[in-house]
DNA sequence: CTTGACTCGGTACTTAGGTACAGGGTTTAG
DNA sequence: CTAAACCCTGTACCTAAGTACCGAGTCAAG
């Protein structure tokens, strides 16, 4: 598949394909004579795993973390072990949050039907965690 | 409390605090005659859960939209009901994500001393989601 | 065998979210 | 009563992550 393709079925653009290649995000693709890219297809999961991984809060450099891992990881399986171990701990702590987060808009659901400065919504409250530094 | 006070205690600097209130994220703090800002002690609380809000992905106009909420919402009970199911349902598509990426990191945890390209790691498949578009 | 859509590399611009001065007043410990 | 440490506004600068534009080559349908 072309660049054009993977980009639109991905919706992201073709710039942002060529600069995932630069960022090692993307294996750089074969070639035709033509030095047209010419993508396996799966190129385009790996692209919207990227996307979605930003909406979860990730970067970019944690994002290629996180393909790493998925190719199978460091060589050694202990090694395998603490980084996934710190991923899997990110993981729960932003499920945590986020749960809580809901919670407190189901508090809001629930006391809406009241005057506005009476309505619950433990919102800001419900996050207390204590700074999670951001290993890539 | 003064800026380098709140600055401090939520770990972030002077100047990011002044950003916020320009963005309109922090109510303007009353001033002290010399024109220093001074601070309710909770705006501690409220900056953490901004930066918070980004760790999980949300841009500051989206904290803008949870912070209104978190006062309260708007003042029709319909409104309020109708923006915190959408901003639920954020949640928990982010929430689902996460648990199926932690799966499969548990799944590479368990075949990872297998030699590595038998390893499995099934974190690209892991979010097929259907786009899931940011209204702010 | 041409024409419109696509692609190339390279460089420059943009947007979000900060960060860093500069030049000047304020507070507080000694 | 002064020096160090803070704070003020305003403006300029920075990084991450794209996006856009350029001039030139390529592909495919008519």
């Amino acid at each position: 598949m072309r660049t054009g393709q993977i980009a639109n079925q991905a919706g992201v653009n073709v710039q942002t394909l060529r600069y995932y290649e630069r960022r090692g995000l993307l294996q750089p693709p074969a070639r035709r004579d033509s030095g047209y890219r010419e993508y396996p297809s799966d190129a385009i999961r790996i692209v919207r795993f990227v996307k979605r991984a930003q909406e979860l809060g990730f970067t970019l450099s944690e994002v290629e973390t996180l393909l790493g891992l998925a190719a199978g990881g460091p060589e050694s399986c202990d090694a395998v072990q603490e980084l996934t171990a710190e991923k899997i701990a990110e993981f729960d702590a932003k499920i945590a949050s986020l749960h809580s987060m809901k919670e407190s808009l189901q508090t809001l659901l629930g006391t809406c039907s009241r005057p506005r400065h009476q309505r619950e919504c433990p919102l800001i409250q419900s996050i207390e965690h204590d700074a999670m530094g951001k290993g890539a």
